[in-house]
Order: structure tokens, then C-alpha cells, then sequence
DNA sequence: CGTCGACGGTTGATAAGTCAACTATAATCA
DNA sequence: TGATTATAGTTGACTTATCAACCGTCGACG
């Protein structure tokens, strides 16, 4: 497949455009659930997923994929929420390292509340600028990005270029007290 | 516009085939930039930008749109690739207030040697899986996204709920100590 | 010309995520 | 069975972004 200088330049501004799109809509939703139900975007991703899972619980490790976060990221935020009322942690008998989160009756009427201001907000954002047919489009372009991505995740880590020799800058506060 | 139960799906789908795009791309990407030059994603943008942009130098205000942060945020990573000797900080004559984040040759140097790097990354998650055709279109759609976005951000903020009666749930640290 | 509101940037306090190290359990295999 | 390795989750140390408050400067208007 040849490769011209305008071809490259338009992935970049796709690339670019991704960003702010994703910037963009995430603030406005996230905005419009905090003010409408003090709802951080992240949480309500977390109920939504709890809520069609059976028994309205899933492992922590499940969540990680689902909000895009580490594990440590999840099991702080699950913290938060269950500070909250909104889930509740229970053990896994089937093994005992694991833990369920699990939507409490408060969670589901947060969620209840939340989902049409959350709809609302995908309506405005992108329903009101792309018809069904370019939004599968979208959904479907994004996909194949996002599919293409794990499986040569490892790959790149470990091949483009090790960890040595480089790093002259020292993003984390100079090499040099 | 008549509006189904499918097109709404479809729209959402596409929401979160953006989200999982984005984070994965921005973090391979991110990861790439790291491993070959030590280099975040965000200070290789910002070394790009200024690089193109006439004596090497932008307000800090402009950084904020093209970095997508708030002002603080540029403020503070300027300070962190100003101590890298990425960048410069130099006061703007005509304005002072203002004050110019301007690119050194260090930086310069540093971009060089990252552009392959991030092209090459955009290559392999972008312009494997998309053609140029289909990667315009998606360019497009987002850009349409976003652009829609900004006009909106204010009304939205202003009108669609209020900011009493609601936020039982109270995110920051319980309401009830 | 002087006052006043808006703007550009910095800073303190804080929220939230990462990484690395650790604990405890599970699974594999000699 | 017992040792080894991998996995699930938590926690401490740290990084980075945000918000809100602030300072200095600009510009407009009486």
C-alpha cells in the first residue's frame, strides 16, 4: 500500500480530531450528569455496566476493561462509590482472592435518574450532527481502531525500542538534585 | 427526525467505540513516545505546535486549546518542560500580562527526533486499519462533532438543571461527617 | 485622567489516577 | 503432595490535572 505525504496528514487529523471530539463530549456529559445528579461520568459507566450484569455484579477485574482504568484505579474508585452508597463490595466464594461489586437499590435509582440526562446528552452531542447511518459508520471505524490495539499492545512494548539509551529528559522532576 | 430505539444504540455504540479508541491509541501512542524519547504524548503536542508556529512561540492561552487543559494545567506543564529545557517562558512586550511559552533548539532537537516515532505510531494504529478515504471520513464526523460542541458548552451549562436541589450522592468525601 | 470590569497567568489546596510493592488465593506441574 | 508461578485486589508514594482565589495589566467608559 503506498503511503503519500497527504495520506499520513489525514490520519494525523483524524488523530487530532478523535482527541477533541472525546475531550469534548466526555466534559459536556460529564458536566450535565454533575449537575443534574452529582454524578461523575466514570460512575456512571460503573452503574450502567453493574446494572445489565446478572445479579448486578461483576468482578472488580471486569470493571477495569468497562472504564478503562488500572486495577488500582477501580478498586479506589469502587472506594468512592461505596463511600457513596451506590455499590457494595461482596466476596467471591468461588474464589476467595476475588471481589464482586455490586449495584445497591440507591444505585439503581441513581442510574434510573441519571440515564435519560445521559441519553439527552449523547442526543445532543452526537445524534443532532450525525444521522444512524454515519454514526455506525463511526462506531464502526472507531472499532476496528480500537480492535487493532490490543493485539499488537504487547508487540509494540516490547519491540519499537527498549528501555535504555534514552530518556534524556526526565519528565519526572530532573535526574539532577 | 424521527428518532428509534436502534438509532439511539447505535449512537452510544459509537460513543464508546470513541472512548475506547481514544484511550487506547492516546496510551500506545503515549507509551511509544516514552520508551523511544522519554517524551508524554502532551509535551511532544505542545513541542509540535510551537514548532510550527511563527518564532517558535505561543501565548500560553493558545496552548490551552490546542492541549485541551485548563489554563493552570498549561501553566504548570510549561513549567515542567521549562525545567526540562524543552521550552522557554519569555514576557510578551506588547501585552504584559501574557507571556510566551517559546521552543529552544534543545526542543527542536527533541521534536525531530520524536516526529518519526508518533508518525510511525499513527501509522500503525491509524492507517493500518483505515484507509485514507475512510480515515477523512472519520476526521470529518469528529471534527463535526466537536465543532457542534463548543456552541452549545455555554447554554448547556447554563440551562439545563440548576446546581441545587440535586447532588444527593456528593462524590467529594460524604456530605455527612 | 481615574476607576472598574475583564483578561492572562500563577499558586495553594485538593481529587483522582498511576506504578510498584505486597498479601492472599488459585492453578500448574514435578 | 508440595513448590512455583500467576492472578485479584489493596495500599503507599507520587504525578498531574482541576478549581478557586489571587495579582498585575489592559481597555473602556464616566
Amino acid at each position: 500500500m503506498v503511503m503519500t505525504e497527504t495520506d499520513r496528514s489525514v490520519h494525523l487529523q483524524a488523530w487530532r480530531a478523535l482527541l477533541r471530539a472525546q475531550a469534548g463530549v466526555a466534559s459536556n456529559l460529564e458536566r450535565e450528569l454533575m449537575a443534574a445528579e452529582g454524578l461523575p461520568l466514570a460512575w456512571f459507566e460503573v452503574l450502567l455496566v453493574l446494572d445489565q450484569a446478572p445479579e448486578g455484579a461483576l468482578r472488580l477485574q471486569r470493571l477495569t476493561d468497562t472504564v478503562l482504568m488500572t486495577k488500582s484505579g477501580v478498586s479506589r474508585l469502587v472506594d468512592r462509590m461505596e463511600a457513596a452508597g451506590l455499590v457494595a463490595r461482596s466476596g467471591c466464594p468461588s474464589d476467595r482472592r476475588g471481589a464482586f461489586a455490586c449495584i445497591t437499590d440507591v444505585g439503581r435509582e441513581k442510574l434510573q435518574r441519571a440515564t435519560p440526562i445521559h441519553a439527552g446528552g449523547i442526543d445532543r452531542h452526537l445524534a443532532k450532527v450525525l444521522d444512524a447511518e454515519q454514526a455506525a459508520r463511526l462506531r464502526d471505524a472507531l472499532s476496528a481502531v480500537a480492535d487493532a490495539l490490543g493485539s499488537e499492545a504487547v508487540f509494540v512494548a516490547c519491540s519499537g525500542a527498549d528501555s535504555e539509551d534514552h530518556a534524556e529528559v526526565d519528565p519526572q522532576g530532573l535526574g539532577e538534585t
